[in-house]
DNA sequence: CACGGGAAAAGTGCATGCAAGCTGAATGCC
DNA sequence: GGCATTCAGCTTGCATGCACTTTTCCCGTG
């Protein structure tokens, strides 16, 4: 065993690896809203590395779909629409439904412990901001994920439970996490007990329940594409006029 | 809608992207066999571009697992263990899942004939290479994605699927089409039917056959470590000695 | 005052150059 | 003859520089 550790993404200690590392925080955090700007120098100069190791990362970046790269253009964190959330939830759903499944029933002791220190420092973060509390969240699920011992089945969880979570940061405004620690902890307890379709029903649900809290409304109501949002209004304004609204105020 | 082209990966013309593609079809024709190097320059040069482009392009297909990159070494093609073909295709039978239960009933005509057209050229293809079929059955897999609309379905299928395709070169040897064809033809009547539990319970079946036909015995024959191949043999050499083995021969 | 054109500024796309690390083989030692 | 050592080369890691594109702002015009 051993031997296959770097590669794969994230760790290594890479210049790269570790930009990638901090900016993929700062966007699930929300220090990085959706939109947000991310140029080249800027990004270089921050982490005291050149323009081609910024650009690399943000290379990495967005084959995860946390960054968007448009050509010639700044590169943006992403905002993903309310359809790609939704696609995000329903493959986070088999994914997770999978790691439950190959789970249940083979943890240590120690991993169950592991599992309940994670959720009890949920707990203790409930009173903190929404952001560390989602964040953490977010790696409950990927600390699952790791027990697999399957280097792949990690990264697709890490990544679209990242998407997810830029998700929540853009459509869901008050975020309620009480429930959500519980529903760990009855997954912790049902992964324990050696339940698989009971733990694999939880999980669902959890994560269900997790998606429609944050997507009520088909409608994003912030940021993305002004032209979008104002498209209804425009009509009565310019029934002939070609959309054009030459210059939109950017956010941020 | 449109307007989200390019990013999420493949597409767009970008050089990076181009070299992306060429390298992942080669990969999965078996051009490039699993373990044969990918020198930047040389890559570059074959490719017209400087190395920082060839390095970008690695880069991108390391994050998908179709390349080995190991620190100040030349990047090779990956080489999947055992273990990790079969979680590839773990994961897969249930991203697949997904595609068939969101695409039941919900196809066009056109659809339907495309689907079929592209099994069609499969069975053209019975005739040719193991790798061509081996593609084409890919690409049929990948067609089925693309038509559940969802980008990130997309981008998650196909990469697992490319992931299975190179542990299809590396463990199943003498390669039988003609079943996987008729499987294929299965899948689009009872898409076309609109019968979800059912389709999803013919992909899982033939996905699950064809990881069993490729993946009949867990010990990799060729290339993959050396060392845990002759692990065995090595302990009526070895008992004493640590495990040194100083300089192994270096498959081409 | 609004509108349009054009030039400067900013930012990306890419190639090249230099330093550092690994590979492999020839050399010296036992 | 077998083994460790060292040195040359090849290859990667990364920064910098130049060309091109986009954006922004300023100014003249209707």
């Amino acid at each position: 065993m051993a031997a296959r550790a770097s590669s794969e993404t994230s760790e290594s200690s890479d210049k790269v690896s570790v930009i990638c590392r901090a900016l993929r925080r700062a966007i699930i955090e929300q220090a990085l809203e959706p939109g947000a700007k991310l140029p080249e120098d800027a990004l270089g100069e921050r982490f005291g590395v050149s323009r081609t190791i910024a650009r690399h990362a943000l290379g990495q970046l967005a084959a995860e779909g946390l960054v968007e790269l448009r050509r010639n253009r700044i590169a943006v964190v992403a905002t993903p629409s309310w359809q790609e959330a939704r696609d995000a939830f329903d493959i986070r759903i088999e994914l997770e439904r999978l790691v439950v499944r190959q789970l249940a029933g083979k943890l240590s002791k120690s991993q169950i412990a592991e599992l309940n220190a994670h959720v009890d420092a949920e707990d203790r973060a409930r009173g903190g901001t929404d952001a560390v509390s989602i964040r953490l969240a977010t790696e409950f699920h990927i600390l699952l994920a790791h027990m697999t011992n399957s280097p792949i089945l990690v990264r697709y969880v890490s990544e679209v439970a990242y998407r997810c979570c830029l998700t929540l940061s853009l459509y869901s405004r008050p975020h309620s996490t009480e429930c959500a620690i519980n529903e760990h902890r009855a997954i912790i307890a049902a992964l324990a007990k050696g339940d698989a379709t009971k733990v694999m029903e939880l999980m669902h649900h959890h994560l269900d329940s997790v998606a429609t809290r944050a997507l009520v409304a088909p409608a994003p109501q912030r940021g993305r594409d002004l032209l979008d949002i104002l498209a209804p209004y425009a009509d009565e304004v310019t029934s002939n006029r070609v959309v054009k609204l030459p210059k939109v105020a950017r956010r941020g």
